[in-house]
DNA sequence: ACCTGAACACCGTTCAAGT
DNA sequence: ACCTGAACACCGTTCAAGT
C-alpha cells in the first residue's frame, strides 16, 4: 500500500511546463488548504504567476487540480494504513487508521469538502484506492480474527464508515474555537464503539460488493465541485 | 415540538405578493428536491413565472429561499420527535427519530447537502433547532434511565450524530442504483449500536454544551451555498 | 510545444424603470 | 407596494494568437 508515484506523462514536459506545473500545484495546495474547494481557479493561476489557459493546459478541469493535490492526502492515509497493518494490537490498528483519517480531515477543509463519491469516477483516484482497500481489509480481517471487530464489518464498508466521520468533522469545522477543541475525536469513539463485537446487534443491510463501489461513473456534477 | 406556523409578516402582503411567494416556495421546493441546492435562481424564477427580482424581493438570498423550503423537512423532523416521545420503548422512541431523519436525508438531496452548521446562523432554523432539542433531551434522558441509552450521551451530541448519519447517507447517494437499496440502514445500525450501553467505552472529548452550539455566527460562505 | 489573455456562457444579486 | 428585466461582478472553461 506504498504511495505510487503519480502518473509518468507520455513523453517528457518542456522544461518551462514542469517548471509550471509544479508552481500550479504548490499554489493549489495552498489556496485549497486556505479557502477550500471554493476558491476562483483565476486566484491559483495568479498564485502561480501563469494565465488561467495554462492552468486548463496542464489540468483540463478544476476537480482534476484538485485531485492532483488530494493525491498528497491520500498518500497519507495509505501511510497511516501501512502504520495500522504494523501495530501490535489489531484494533489499535483500526483506531490509528481512523484517528489519521479524520485528523486529516480536521486540518484539511480541501479533503473533507471534496472527497465526495463523485471521486470514484477519477481514475487515478481509484488505482489509489484498489492499494488501499487491500490494506483496510487485511487489518478488518486481523481484528475479527482477534475477536476485536463485529465480524459482520467488510472492507468495503470503510469508505462509508469514513464519510460519516467526515459528516461529523465537516460539523465540527465551522463551530471552531465556539466548541471544545478535537470534538471529533468524540464522535469517532461513538463510532468504533459501534464496530466492536460487544455491544453489536444484526445490521438491516448486506454491505456493498468492491464491484458495485467502483461501478459509479462520473457523476453528474453535484456538490462543491458543480458550477 | 410541534411545528409552528412560519414568521407572520409584519403588515399584511399584497394579494399578487403572497401568491407569488407560494408559486416560489412551490417551485423551489420541486427545483432543489430534483436538482439539489445548485440549481440556479433563474430556473425557479421562470419555474414559477416571475422575475429574479421578484424572487430576491421575497427571499433576500438564495440561502433564505432554500432555509424556507427546508423548513418543511425541518417540521418532518419535529413530527418524528413527537412520535418518538410517544413510543412505548424508549430506545425504539430514538431510533425512530433517527431513522426518520436519515430517511428523509436519503429522500431530499437538499437537506443532506444544504443542513450543514451554517444554518445555525438562521434565525428561523435556530428557533426551529430549540423546540426540537428539548423533545430530543427528553427522548435520551428517558432511554438512559431505561439503561436503553449510554450515561455519557448527550442531546448536543445529536446534531453531530445527524450529521454523520448524513455523511455516510450522502455516500450511498450517487451510488444508488449500483449498491443495495437503503445501504444507510446499515451505518445508521452501525452508529445505533454505538449508541448503546453494552460496548460503550470512555469518549476521550466532552460534548458542547448548549450555548456553545448556538455561538456560531454566519460563517463565511462555504459549501454547497457559496458564490 | 507551450503560454497568454480576451472572450463565452454561466452564476447570484442589484436596481432603475415601470404598474 | 410590488414586479420586471437589463446590468454587474463574478465563475469555470475555451481558443485564436503569439513565442
Amino acid at each position: 500500500v506504498s504511495p505510487e508515484a503519480p502518473d509518468a506523462p507520455e513523453r517528457p514536459l518542456r522544461a518551462d511546463a514542469v517548471r509550471n506545473r509544479e508552481l500550479l500545484l504548490a499554489a493549489a495546495r495552498e489556496a485549497f488548504a486556505e479557502g477550500g474547494p471554493d476558491v476562483a481557479v483565476r486566484t491559483i493561476a495568479k498564485r502561480a504567476g501563469v494565465g488561467p489557459g495554462t492552468l486548463f493546459r496542464h489540468f483540463p478541469t478544476k476537480r482534476d487540480l484538485l485531485v492532483a493535490v488530494l493525491d498528497g492526502a491520500f498518500a497519507g492515509m495509505a501511510a497511516s494504513i501501512d502504520e495500522g497493518l504494523a501495530a501490535e494490537d489489531p484494533w489499535e490498528g483500526l483506531v490509528h487508521v481512523l484517528t489519521a483519517t479524520a485528523e486529516l480531515q480536521s486540518r484539511d477543509r480541501t479533503v473533507l469538502e471534496a472527497a465526495g463519491p463523485e471521486l470514484f469516477g477519477d481514475e487515478h483516484f481509484r488505482r489509489r484506492m484498489d492499494g488501499m482497500m487491500e490494506g483496510i481489509a487485511r487489518i478488518i480481517v486481523r481484528g475479527q480474527e482477534a475477536g476485536a471487530v463485529r465480524d459482520d464489518l467488510t472492507p468495503e464498508d470503510l469508505p462509508f464508515i469514513v464519510a460519516a466521520l467526515g459528516g461529523a468533522t465537516e460539523h465540527c469545522a465551522p463551530l471552531e474555537g465556539d466548541v471544545p477543541p478535537g470534538l471529533w475525536r468524540r464522535y469517532l469513539g461513538l463510532l468504533l464503539d459501534g464496530l466492536r463485537p460487544e455491544g453489536a446487534h444484526p445490521l438491516p443491510a448486506r454491505a456493498p460488493t468492491h464491484e458495485q463501489l467502483l461501478a459509479v461513473k462520473v457523476a453528474k456534477g453535484s456538490g462543491a465541485l458543480a458550477g
